[in-house]
DNA sequence: CTGAAAGCGCTTACAG
DNA sequence: CTGAAAGCGCTTACAG
């Protein structure tokens, strides 16, 4: 291995004066940075991120925490991933996946390790002990999600106020008057507290109130099964509907399918809107849905850029709320006259 | 922070002592490890990740590089990474996922920088340019998958032969004699060399053969859209097919639902048996997908393990093939009696 | 603008 | 079985 004495050997210099120019911490000459730069092509040198981080006290490395027991990772996680590794390769940071249980075991030991300056909280529950393990251990953190509790957290999370209301919105210009929100499963233990759900159903029974619509709310779980019960069960319960939105992400694929295999035209007699969707997964449909498409590109950016901004001891940014865009597809459509 | 000095102190020890106790490199009397363990309680240590890997010359931090630009990141790349992570943290390492380039820029980067001690290689090419990295770097890495040249590689694939014929043996079993492969696009730039392509299509070719049966093989790229043309091309050049086989996992969705939506009954008239898939991409059809599962738990586990071997200077383990298994579900059925 | 030196928190021969 | 000490490859006051 090359190691900067080596360069520093060649170039004529100290060690120090190697660091300062890899760092540009300190002014270097033009004469000495050109010897300095050649020594390291010719040798090939590479920096040691382990010793840089052991003397500065910092790895440049940030954990994505993941609840991958209770959370399947799928399109939409995939999505923050990407966005967020690609935010932190900007800054000269690298970003990892953690797989995490979500009480915090594993995270406490991962950030008892000294390994990681900071993490990325993804699947926030509403009261997540794992905010509690940060908090004590004095861990920097951002959120991809809202605890209760949000005094002084970093965090980013989706706007669900503004997405449902700008699908519902949507429907009613289209001229829908009798829909259904398929929601999440609150009574299944591992999404209690799960804020997406708890968020976006208030944000539908009070934006569904102001339009004076009735308000009727299903529960499904996240997947197609769950999804297709669900539309068979609102359909015999209230056959006049003629649009449905759709929290969970597979239970939209469901939905769709459900109704399409019930005798359903989609979006003739019914359309679907599923709330909060990556578009990968709205490919899988057929026909394609139309979709409320997830921000979570943009969520895994800023997360990661609220965390970099701690790190660094930039002031913090207000925390934001991005809401989904609606992403056209076919499965939306005016009502059929009656 | 809490050190190991701290910890020695107050044991009343030396660090070298701590360290051999916590590394279990030197027998240490059950006194003093006692008096050590308490020390390590009572002041809430853990050690230092970083410290340990510079001294160690060992980070025992393993990175899955995945090439998340040219492939998608999808249930079957959650299953590799889940069951590979477990494994890794079983012998006490770190694995984490690093998304790379194919042409492996970044992953020159990552390994120059030594914060990896290994790398498993997934969505290896026949030809990849990362495995030329990573040998002259002298990198110790698994692949999962296949390159042309083997010699001395550690690598864990899928068994696409078994595969292959445990599916025509199925079928034929059924008493299918009219199916068709709907095959990768090898004129697809990103999967010009993908070894599960080849050998899938090469093993069909050869099987079917075998069986005395007409060898027809569509194309199809890895989408739903795409499967779905399939499904209506094959049924329009070939109207007496009563199986269908399917390499792509999304493009197996497309075919389903295509059929499906060409008033074809699934199983009735045509079966639908995809090749390589993860159960939860079957589950997300309607109906659940028969499926040829794809062994990645298996294949995550054992790549990982392979690396360990290596870098723990074990002898290496033969390389192991896998066939995907069967998982029964709702699209096969015997042709209807003509 | 550059350098000598201490130090980051461990591991590991070496010695006893 | 235990310890003193060198060393892993950097960063960073401090001094000039």
């Amino acid at each position: 291995m090359v190691t900067m004495r080596d360069v520093a050997d060649r170039a004529g210099v100290s060690i120090a004066t190697v660091s300062f120019l890899l760092n540009d911490t300190k002014p270097v000459t033009e004469a000495t940075r050109a010897r300095i730069e050649q020594a390291m092509a010719e040798l090939g040198y590479s920096r040691n991120m382990v010793a840089r981080a052991l003397a500065s006290r910092r790895t440049r490395i940030i954990a994505m925490a993941y609840p991958a027991l209770d959370h399947r990772f799928g399109f939409s996680a995939a999505e923050f991933f990407t966005s967020a590794a690609t935010a932190a390769r900007k800054q000269d940071y690298h970003l990892v996946l953690w797989p995490v249980g979500n009480d915090g075991a594993e995270l406490h030991e991962l950030v008892g390790e000294s390994l990681v300056d900071g993490v990325v909280l993804m699947e926030v529950q509403l009261d997540d002990p794992r905010v509690a393990i940060l908090q004590r251990t004095r861990t920097p953190f951002a959120m991809i999600g809202r605890t209760t509790e949000l005094e002084g957290l970093s965090h980013v999370d989706i706007d669900f106020d503004k997405t449902v209301a700008d699908a519902v919105a949507y429907l009613y210009g289209l001229g829908h008057r009798n829909l259904v929100l398929v929601a999440g499963d609150l009574a299944d233990p591992r999404f209690h507290n799960h804020g997406p759900y708890v968020r976006t159903e208030a944000a539908y029974r009070r934006i569904s109130a102001e339009y004076g619509l009735q308000t009727i709310v299903v529960v499904s779980a996240d997947n197609t099964q769950s999804g297709q019960e669900a539309a068979a069960r609102l359909m015999r319960d209230h056959p006049d509907t003629t649009a449905v939105l759709v929290i969970n992400e597979y239970a939209g694929l469901g939905v769709a399918s459900g109704l399409n295999r019930l005798g359903y035209d989609v979006p003739g007699e019914v359309s679907v809107l599923p709330l909060l969707m990556a578009p990968e997964t709205a490919a899988l449909s057929n026909p394609e849905l139309t979709i409320m498409r997830a921000p979570g590109p943009e969520l895994g950016q800023l997360g990661t850029e609220a965390l970099i901004r701690q790190l660094e001891g930039a002031a913090a940014l207000p925390p934001q709320l991005i809401p989904a865009k609606l992403q056209p597809g076919s499965t939306t459509a005016p009502p059929r006259p009656t």
